[in-house]
DNA sequence: TCCTTGCTTAGAGTGCACTCGAAGTCAGTA
DNA sequence: TACTGACTTCGAGTGCACTCTAAGCAAGGA
């Protein structure tokens, strides 16, 4: 990590490219990508042209990638992201949105747990010496 | 569902690719592309070659439903496949795999809940009215 | 007779989420 | 001086799991 990322406000940009592609596991073509379909705000940029990202950019990358953990289609995030560029108005739309996004999850890992009754099923038939 | 449905034993083959794509909800398409890679045994004939699956396909269909439920990949499901085609000599190796399987989808339900907690969090924040 | 459902092969198309390449430039570091 | 890593556009490629089309034919039911 850069010396300048030692100290600074959420909003001071100090990282590259680079630094935010290894704290994220996003490469930098993902990260470029996710700038030009506008998941993510322009970054800031060095006096050379260089993006540097903030303490909040990385936070909303963290939060975007709990919404990708989650299953969240790439256009749903958008959708969100352009909720919360919109402003307070939208607030509770957005929390509508996190909510149906957790039920549909909920009921993802309900579906998991019951197909794996069965994988622990036929686990245990593997076990004794039948079928 | 045809009459002839009604009685037999699981090897008679009696249900036509339209009623098992309903069961499953797999389409005909799908079922002859599992049968051509070799997810599927090809099934019986009827006397004018169209095909004709008994119970014990259905249950292979079900069985494979829940290894695609629970995010296997068709490549996984094929050596699967071929292992139990291959007899009782590989009932161990089978049996590992599942296993194997099973604890990656443990993992991802364990992944799930950790992120849906982070969920939870926002939409409480949302649910009062600060950020 | 017409409609539905089935059959065949081989290849193309779909949707998602990246992922990479080309091709050239620029700045900082060892 | 050489190397590394950044920059640009933008289109093509990847991998997965289907999904469909074409084109023509056959059987069964209303």
């Amino acid at each position: 990590m850069s010396q300048a990322a030692v100290v600074g406000s959420e909003f001071e940009a100090r990282y590259t490219i680079g630094e935010v592609a290894e704290r994220t596991g996003l490469s930098a073509h993902t990260l470029r990508w996710y700038e030009r379909i506008g998941l993510l705000d322009h970054p800031a940029r060095s006096h050379h042209g260089q993006r540097r990202f903030s303490e909040a950019d990385l936070g909303w990358l963290a939060f975007l990638g709990n919404l990708r953990a989650t299953g969240m289609p790439v256009a749903a995030m958008l959708r969100y992201t352009e909720l919360v560029r919109a402003g307070d108005g939208t607030r509770a739309e957005r929390r509508e949105l996190l909510i149906a996004h957790r039920e549909e999850v909920l009921a993802r890992i309900r579906d998991l747990q019951a197909n794996l009754l069965v994988l622990d099923y036929k686990i245990d038939l593997y076990g004794q010496d039948c079928q």
